[in-house]
DNA sequence: CTCCCTGCAAATGCTTTGCAACTAA
DNA sequence: TTAGTTGCAAAGCATTTGCAGGGAG
């Protein structure tokens, strides 16, 4: 994704603009992906950059409020962001710890509960658990 | 519960009976409901009991790998456990940290997504998450 | 005896925080 | 200047683990 239209984002979502800031909305808006903080500083070392670990906490917590990515609870030992805004959801492999999309339009409700009281519809995510992966590796 | 009752479910779970284990099944058998180990912990306090710590997580792990209980991954900072292991899905208020049980059959889905290959289905899990709570907090 | 459980304390691992130095408008 | 950011190290928390003592069969 270009600079300039990582700035835009930025400016859209009133998101001060910093070098660190812009190496990590980087490695999230190139693709629609899923990535937990490991992961991107992972990438981050990979490209040469240093950017440091509270960084990274505070910007992911920082994307999030502001929009930029969405977090998905999935994993109880760490957490998952989805650069994939738009209402869609998962596949969660339990046994690779693999998160993938599933298109919203491929989940269709027939029927919906009432809100309870005094509440207004947040989100509905939907994880699909599904087990053993194509290694077949055997318990 | 009757005692008797526990020790039934035990034998059937292969779950080899201590006292401790029969106090912690106690408190979630009594109704449905959704715990965190600390609130485990502070129930078994008021009641008098000085299960640890250590014990408590380890048979939280113990009833969840023997299925009289479920985990629900729905908050990053903590686990929460589910005595109602019969399918079904949760409201969550984002505001309040609140969990509610919503029955199975007022979703239906009219459309499910094709597994990955080489995988089986293994749960579906819909979380509504809802904002506000009754006390009409203002933000 | 032998196996397994309990509980304490220590260890782990993810995430947050305090704070001093820094950067940009 | 002045608010806001960075990075380090330390703190915080939920959860797990190591290990000694203990109980059931």
């Amino acid at each position: 994704m270009l600079r300039s239209d990582i700035l835009a984002k930025f400016a859209e979502l009133r998101i001060l603009s910093t070098p660190q800031r812009i190496e990590i909305a980087n490695i999230f808006l190139e693709k629609p992906q899923h990535l937990s903080a490991d992961q991107i500083i992972e990438r981050l070392r990979e490209s040469g950059s240093r950017v440091s670990k509270a960084t990274v906490y505070n910007t992911l917590n920082l994307f999030t409020e502001r929009g930029l990515v969405r977090e998905c609870v999935v994993d109880p030992e760490r957490r998952f962001y989805d650069s994939r805004t738009s209402p869609h959801h998962h596949f969660y492999n339990v046994d690779t710890g693999e998160l993938s999309d599933i298109p919203s339009d491929s989940i269709r409700f027939e029927a919906l509960p009432d809100m309870p009281a005094d509440s207004q519809l947040e989100s509905v995510d939907v994880v699909i658990k599904v087990r053993r992966d194509s290694s077949e590796k055997l318990s």
